[in-house]
DNA sequence: TTATTTATAACGGTTTTCCGTGAGTGAAAA
DNA sequence: TTTTCACTCACGGAAAACCGTTATAAATAA
């Protein structure tokens, strides 16, 4: 390796404080990357990339204020050019193709080994796309289940909406368990308008009631 | 530091591998701490113990198989004497009191800084506690709200009970979003008993409904 | 041996959720 | 400016969850 190599800059943003800084003392030891800057919520990672630059950036999807998601459709739509490695603790199939329709370049279960992170950015770097091995078996296996996917695909990409903030609000109260009729004084609306949410929730995010909610808010940070 | 003096031997025990890379490097720039072993799951770590010591073991509350609070049970129970520091994504007052009272000597949260775990890992090898900022916060705060904790207290210390087997089959396939005919069909028990271990559920773990199982359930990885 | 725990089951009654469907308003985007 | 989106509200019926209480058998712990 050239001592004038450029190195590669990577920013990392993850909620858990202890996973950045196990992060950077892994990456430390490889000369060829630099870690730039690193943020605890998505709010930071967009403001940081406001006025910074990072060849690549590892992106947790579950943080506060803005997740993963929102974080990367955001560059999206700003035409940011930077590659990002989505960096999750759930392996979903779901969740691995939406992010990588957005255009995520790497996607890492946290189940994956130190190693495999520096592999990832290597790669990505040189414009490929990484996935994990557990990943890879899920995207297979998923792939090869047709009939559960047919649904998914059928609805042109859109199949894992975002909910409206109005929505997000209900859900909170949802998983504080209220039932309608609390979350309808909480909110000062009325409990049908309070139900329509609720339906509505369980229609876009495909689930089949509450619990499919409640479990959809833990996974993606809602509480 | 002499040149003799016995190093601090550490296990460390998370499901997620990268965290577990990211501290092994964290810990390894330590010239007095050696980590001796790692684990994926509760029973690894159950296992490693019973045929190899280590002064200290780091052990992540939410890990399949056996979860964090089960393996500190179980060492209590054999009366093993390595010390333990609780580490957990969630910093909620009701799980800090429990794993204290099974026996822990800390406990950090993810959110904590890299330094900490240093610091924990001397002050607990010395002897003391150590819980990370935000744990301490949290644990005055839950103090000062007394009220909310009379009814904790009066139940004599078992405020977070464990589940049966069977009630852990039944809180799975609540997850998987199945109504509690579905359950009885997989399970070829009858409706009646499937409502039953809903409802022992819903009293032992002290939540209002399903919302509550199924959060309990992600948070202590059941799912 | 006795007490406790676990798993099983029943039942009637109340509350809540879920489903379908339709509709009005205001704001923002195309 | 027209259309789309988010938010609001309504209603009726079906399905499911929740509550209280009781009970039996087997296994296990005290």
């Amino acid at each position: 390796m050239g001592k004038f190599m450029k190195k590669i800059t990577v920013h990392i943003a993850d909620d858990h404080q202890l996973l950045i800084d196990g992060l950077v003392a892994v990456l430390s030891s490889e000369e060829n990357i630099t870690i730039v800057g690193t943020s605890l919520n998505g709010e930071e990672v967009v403001n940081w990339f406001d006025s910074n630059l990072a060849d690549i950036l590892i992106l947790d999807i579950n943080m506060p204020k803005l997740d993963g998601i929102a974080v990367l459709k955001s560059f999206r739509d700003r035409g940011f050019q930077q590659k990002v490695i989505v960096l999750s603790s759930y392996d979903d199939s779901k969740l691995i193709k939406e992010v990588l329709k957005i255009g995520a370049s790497g996607f890492l279960a946290k189940k994956c080994a130190g190693e495999s992170i520096v592999d990832s950015i290597n790669q990505v770097f040189l414009g490929k796309q990484y996935f994990s091995e557990s990943i890879k078996d899920k995207l297979l296996l998923s792939f090869s289940k047709k009939t559960s996917n047919f649904e998914e695909v059928s609805q042109d990409g859109f199949f894992l909406n975002t909910l409206t903030p109005r929505e997000t609000d209900v859900l909170k109260l949802i998983c504080k368990q209220m039932n309608s009729n609390e979350i309808s004084s909480n909110l000062h609306i009325s409990v049908n308008t309070v139900e329509t949410h609720r339906k509505n929730m369980i229609n876009k995010l495909q689930v089949k009631n509450v619990v499919g909610l409640a479990i959809y808010a833990v996974k993606h940070n809602i509480v």
